[in-house]
DNA sequence: CGGGGTGTTGATGGACGTCAAGCCGGGTGG
DNA sequence: CCACCCGGCTTGACGTCCATCAACACCCCG
């Protein structure tokens, strides 16, 4: 049990002895699917890592649309935002499918932090990572067209060393409508331009969100 | 001199022989107005707080258009998205004025951190606050019309415990075109929408950027 | 006084959001 | 195991918001 502290990326640094200890002040839940964390307004407590599962982050806009931020995968964590600045959170966190976290109560991660600060390094970088996404995001949306952010996202969800040239198969990681709101579009437009993709001979669509991509054709579209 | 140290939100609350202490690791540079403190590529590996004057954070689109992501003032500081991850900045920096900054180094500021955990905290927040802020703006992005982004800057500018019953005075902290790039339109777009507002009685423009302000009638836009 | 950058205004077209209708697939309950 | 149904997805027609291009006014700075 507990087995989250051991796998978590900001902690696994630490000697058994502290892990020991760090699980004593963790706690366990299982949310099953589309049971929700926390709602925007309420108080921030604690920091929840994923250990199984997968949770969705969004917000509601002022005229009430949904915005999805992000998903988290096991070893990712959250409650970020408000931890630190007393304040309530602004986001929605909701369970894509049963997924279990492991809690911790600010005042333990406070005693955590000045205990061993190396872990606050692990979660600096982690925001620092976060923040560079969502700035990149941003000007996404701000600068580029729709076309051109789908595409974007296509190469992005290749992962990093591929080898461009090969077609490769990927299933995206959200349905195509949380994709839109990521995306800051809609539903008829991403599947509007998957067809021209298509064809264009970009990618080729299979069922299940699934499609082969020339990941090289469609940086062309980037430029 | 190295007066920054003592007035900077992340040192504050330490002692004087703290202080003291950090003051020996800083390092005070002047920047002309225009002159670039990094560009995107540079390898990071230091803290710029700044003292005096402004800087201009932005990032140039895939497609090379400029993009306005925060400004400076007395007390912010930069360098946080390398510093932590060893990786290089996305993003440009440029002074708007004469602006005077402290340097920590990387190093420094990694003993630092591990001799008085106490400043993680302070930069933790910060950080928590500006990923609070940059994913607010995404949403806008992604979900508000022109109108209404332009609307929530404007109340934004307010402040926050103004009475929005009564006109206020506002100034523009930085130029139409600049407001373009950061709000995701362009200077003719913000320029229609503004003589709109005065058209309709929200606002009064007035030169310099200067403008009196209805925030209450704007906030009605907002819906 | 002159000039470069900012700001304004007009005309135009294109990208994409919206509404509507229908399809499909998989999850549920009988 | 099949039938149903709901939500996601697709396709089409239409309208509109806003970027773009161009020309010019403005104003501060040198």
């Amino acid at each position: 049990m507990h087995s989250c502290v051991s796998s978590v990326p900001i902690f696994n640094h630490l000697e058994k002895e502290q892990m020991a200890e760090i699980m004593d002040m963790v706690q366990s839940l299982i949310y099953k699917k589309g049971e929700i964390l926390y709602h925007a307004g309420d108080p921030s407590d604690s920091l929840s890592i994923v250990n199984k599962g997968k949770i969705k982050i969004y917000r509601l806009s002022e005229s009430g649309k949904e915005q999805l931020i992000r998903i988290l995968h096991p070893g990712d964590f959250t409650g970020e935002l408000a931890l630190f600045t007393e304040t309530i959170h602004e986001a929605y966190a909701e369970a894509m499918l049963e997924t279990h976290v492991c809690i911790i109560k600010r005042a333990d991660l406070h005693t955590l932090l000045l205990r061993y600060p190396t872990i606050s390094f692990k979660i600096l970088a982690e925001f620092a990572a976060r923040l560079e996404q969502s700035e990149k995001q941003t000007t996404n949306l701000a600068t580029e067209k729709v076309e051109k952010r789908i595409a974007l996202y296509l190469i992005e969800c290749l992962g990093e060393g591929k080898d461009l040239k090969q077609p490769q198969e990927i299933k995206l990681p959200m349905t195509k409508k949380d994709l839109a709101s990521y995306l800051g579009t809609t539903p008829e437009t991403i599947s509007r331009k998957l067809s021209d993709f298509e064809e264009q001979g970009y990618i080729e669509q299979k069922p299940q969100n699934k499609m082969k991509v020339w990941g090289h054709a469609l940086a062309e579209l980037t430029r």
